[in-house]
DNA sequence: GTCTATACACAGATAGAC
DNA sequence: GTCTATCTGTGTATAGAC
């Protein structure tokens, strides 16, 4: 029942991240969307950025267990796995469940930096994104002449594209409209891939424009 | 001289914003930077949100005069005005010089919404680059078949790309090398541009890798 | 481990003399 | 318009009873 109370905690952590960010997110208001005193709280977790370290964490798990069950399809290429993890991420922030931390804050980054629990986590999704990056490549399916980190950073940051959150609030297109666009604009370039083999995005006609 | 004292708040607020952004930057340090009291700031801008604002339209300001530049040159094509706006964009953060504000802060993103001359700036930073982003989408130098508005937040994104920080603190890249990469996989995506015409990036080998 | 109450620090903004 | 000094609110973290 400990692992329960931790969980909605860090459940809650997560919704409010995703919600106003690290620094605008207030312990009190944790405190008071769980439904327990602000003490307890620190009981269970010695500091925000402690919270946060826990919500990143989760996240990372559920990308792992995502990753997993990409595994388990034998016949996908690395390039639609790629897909697929670009995909999902890009839903769980359009779900309002991605946790977003500012770009550089020294405590909470030097916090997450020393967290081997977290580093690990990080680490394990990256190797694991890496090995199909660098097979795509082998391939010719990704782009050889782009360094592999590259790559691996710029399907990271889909995770906190500002432009999901724009073009939401525009109330022009609905969800998987978006994310089927930016999976364009993402992989085939704003250039376009006109015809080029491999490129199946937007080829049917997009309703309102 | 009033117009002197102001521009140097501004410039120091530009800075500051740009090395920690918005809610870790303080008024102290701001006052501190420019070598005079903090009440004494206070009687040039009334709040922390107007000194960003200005920081902003400091910056948009500065972007219509690169624009303008281009404009002068009639022999450019719109893809190449538009590759060079992202181009220039990704120097300035790269340089320090970028603003960073919170994706979502509500106290000053209502200040921001409310500040005619900040949304006049943005709005016709905008037009400019949507007519360019049509021409180019008419003679078929971008993918016509993604919303302007998609293409348009996907340059203006870059001004806050965190790939950007990501590549430069890995050390492995010259700050020219890391924005022609991101303008490659930008324009030209991921999968990269396979000999299609019009795709010059990383044609001559980049060293190192 | 949960609570109420409180300590502590800091940052935004202001008062009032010069 | 600049300064020193201060007010005020708020947010992290803790004390101590139960």
């Amino acid at each position: 029942m400990l692992q329960v109370r931790e969980d909605a905690i860090v459940a809650s952590v997560n919704r409010l991240l995703a919600e106003k960010g690290f620094d605008a997110m207030t312990v009190d208001e944790v405190a008071a969307d769980v439904g327990i005193a602000k003490a307890s709280l620190y009981k269970h977790f010695t500091s925000k950025e402690e919270l946060a370290a826990a919500a990143m964490i989760r996240v990372l798990d559920q990308a792992l267990a995502f990753l997993a069950t990409l595994e388990a399809k034998p016949e996908t290429t690395p390039l639609d796995q790629l897909k697929a993890v670009a995909r999902w991420t890009m839903q769980v922030q359009l779900a309002g469940e991605m946790p977003s931390l500012p770009a550089q804050n020294s405590v909470l980054r030097s916090a997450l930096m020393t967290n081997k629990v977290y580093l690990d986590r990080l680490m394990e999704v990256s190797d694991k994104l890496g090995a199909w990056i660098t097979a795509a490549q082998k391939e010719r399916s990704l782009n050889p002449k782009l360094p592999p980190e590259v790559i691996l950073y710029t399907l990271l940051a889909r995770a906190c594209d500002p432009v999901l959150g724009l073009l939401k609030v525009s109330g022009n297109h609905g969800d998987e409209q978006i994310i089927e666009m930016l999976l364009s604009s993402c992989f085939d370039g704003l250039v376009g891939a006109n015809g080029r083999p491999g490129a199946r995005y937007l080829d049917r006609s997009q309703a309102r424009h």
